[in-house]
RNA sequence: UGCCCGGUGGUGUAAUGGCAGCACAAAAGACUUUGACUCUUUCGGAGGUGGUUCGAAUCCACCCCGGGCAACCA
């Protein structure tokens, strides 16, 4: 699925990740597939650290020729919903990825689970805690002491799963007992000093309905889950590490039950490793705070397009390619780091340079008068849609008497190595004709409101008859059918490259209030057909999208995806 | 301060005991009907101290620094 993706950049090494699948597939621990899979919890909407971890889950299952699952990690009821499942799915097909029927919920589980849960009491391997849970951390100890047991600890097997079946019957509120490991109260390990495997909530479950009064942890669910559908590698984000003594303790005690998946006579034990999480320069990652700056109203819901969410990136007109490109690029480790955003800007524009249509527009407009230009001249630009693509079309726009320049492309007096439009001097005007200015018109406040010059009638197309170089060349608009157009021009959503960097401020403090700038601009004709979500390059300015939610026909919304590079703007 | 995991140019990464390389960023130049793209060049790196070795980014010890863990969240 990634033939279109540029890989110029040499092949980074095989990471440690790639090594430790090969190394299993060479001993045959798979029994002959790689299975991995990416686990979310429908909890919120899916951002650009998660594409991250597809990236990788699915990549390495195609690399190994395996396949990799969908499943909702479903087991908190209490912030789980349709809507956020529906839009993982949606933003994970986007990104080029596909599950085939490899789709799970935890929670289509959870009758497994229950029945899992009652084999470890049985065996002693677990029981029912009545601590509440002040006093349970208190009894957990701090992890310089080792904690105290719990009185139910002590308590028959039989006793202990009559109190289960009376938890998940109902007859005990919430907190009031749960279900835990009998592992090791001393164990240095906080997550081994008996964990919480059920507790008790009595809260409808948005695919399970109102079946369960009781539901799984995440240390059990996810090892369950793994096991169960034959996963092999199960690749998660560094805060996991500590758990993973507890996930192998799971898959143990699903392997004395034997409860494993068989497959060509090796039974799967899944085995977890993590990497590092993806932290991005000018922007936040946790789906806390993007939750907050949606619930307070600092952006524009969860597809805002300065948002990192992947809906937010595909409304900004981010492409999947150039996404896909930027993890690869990022690399796979164990060192917590942050990626300049200019590295994904970089993967963008390498993306949408290929594949942008080109287009005209004129953001701060100046009127150009050519005056020896006849009223009915005739003369008309043809334009490539696309030079970068053979296969592309061309356009025409119109050339007039009164045009409209950007106001930054003339200069009075200019500035030593300015090439643009200036007095005496000749420019081109793309695609049209070589142009020579005569003077600029100022009114009664000095400010500049209009400019005059001719055209050289024999540079048709902007080339010039006697061969002469033109150093310059600027964009333009015809006055008379110039499109007004919206254009919603998207900064970073942050000023300082770590917004989380500094404890004594919140984060929202170094929100950027010029993150979104909106303009009305003058787009040539040809922009009239343009449809949500077409792409396109206005020359010379930057790559923009039609906004697929506020766009009408008639009242066309463009939302700026990134700047073109601009070494003039920086030297500057 | 208990346990776990990390530390290679400004940033992200490569090497698996044998010449520290690549990409992004930054800078200079060439080309150019987009000051874009493309091309060339430059800049700049092993947390520290010891040790093992003919040879250490790589192995060992200690130290320093950063992160994680102490939700009945995932």
């Amino acid at each position: 699925m990634s033939e279109d993706v540029k890989h110029d950049a040499p092949a980074t090494g095989r990471h440690f990740l790639k090594q430790w699948i090969a190394e299993d597939v060479a001993t045959g621990r798979t029994g002959g597939t790689v299975v991995t899979r990416f686990p979310p919890e429908p909890n919120g909407y899916i951002h650009i650290g998660h594409a991250k971890a597809v990236c990788i889950d699915f990549g390495m299952a195609a690399e190994f020729g395996g396949r990799c699952n969908l499943r909702m990690d479903d087991t908190n009821p209490a912030k789980e919903s349709d809507e956020y499942a529906d839009s993982i799915k949606e933003d994970i097909h986007w990104l080029g990825f596909d599950w085939g029927d490899g789709f799970y919920n935890a929670s289509d589980l959870f009758d497994r689970m229950y029945e899992i849960a009652k084999k470890l009491i049985e065996r002693g391997h677990a029981y029912v805690c009545d601590l509440s849970q002040d006093e349970w951390k208190l009894y957990r100890g701090i992890p310089t002491e080792p904690g105290r047991e719990s009185p139910g600890r002590r308590r028959s097997a039989a006793d202990n799963l009559e109190l289960f079946q009376r938890m998940r019957a109902g007859e005990f509120k919430d907190g009031e007992k749960c279900l835990r490991a009998r592992i090791d109260m001393a164990s240095p390990n906080l997550h081994m000093r008996d964990p919480v495997l059920y507790r008790i909530m009595h809260v409808p479950h948005y695919h399970a309905g109102d079946k369960w009064c009781v539901y799984p942890m995440y240390d059990f669910a996810h090892s369950i889950e793994d096991a169960s559908e034959g996963v092999t590698h199960s690749m998660c984000t560094l805060e996991f590490e500590v758990h993973r003594p507890l996930y192998d303790w799971v898959v143990d005690r699903l392997d004395e039950l034997d409860m494993l998946v068989v497959r060509n006579g090796v039974r799967i034990r899944p085995q977890q490793r993590e990497f590092a999480r993806l932290n991005l320069s000018y922007t936040v990652m946790s789906k806390r705070k993007l939750l907050q700056l949606v619930e307070e109203k600092r952006v524009d819901g969860w597809d805002d397009p300065r948002m990192p969410t992947i809906c937010g990136l595909r409304r900004r007109g981010y492409t999947p390619q150039a996404v896909r490109d930027f993890c690869e690029r990022i690399g796979v480790s164990k060192f917590e780091s942050q990626t300049d955003v200019a590295l994904l800007e970089y993967c963008l524009r390498d993306d949408l340079n290929l594949h942008a249509t080109r287009r005209m527009a004129v953001f701060n407009p100046l009127k150009v008068v050519v005056d020896n230009y006849p009223q009915q001249g005739g003369l008309s630009a043809e334009l490539p849609d696309n030079p970068t693509d053979a296969k592309a079309g061309l356009r025409r726009v119109p050339f007039e008497r009164e045009i409209f320049i950007e106001r930054d492309d003339f200069m009075e007096e200019p500035v030593k190595k300015f090439f643009r439009m200036t007095p005496g001097a000749e420019v081109r005007l793309r695609g049209a004709c070589i142009f020579r200015c005569t003077h600029a018109v100022r009114d009664e406040h000095g400010e500049i409101v209009e400019v005059h010059g001719t055209y050289d009638p024999e540079s048709g197309g902007g080339n010039a008859a006697d061969g002469r170089k033109i150093k310059g060349t600027i964009h333009w608009v015809p006055a008379s059918c110039a499109l007004r157009i919206e254009v919603r021009l998207y900064d970073r959503l942050f000023n300082v490259p770590d917004p989380l960097d500094d404890p004594e401020r919140d984060f929202v403090e170094f929100l950027n209030p010029d993150s979104l700038k909106s303009v009305t601009a003058l787009g040539e004709p040809a922009l009239a057909e343009a449809r949500p979500g077409d792409k396109f390059q206005f020359e010379r300015v930057g790559y923009f999208c039609v906004d697929t939610r506020d766009s009408q026909p008639g009242a066309l919304v463009f939302n700026r995806t990134v700047t073109l590079r601009d070494s003039w703007a920086r030297k500057s």
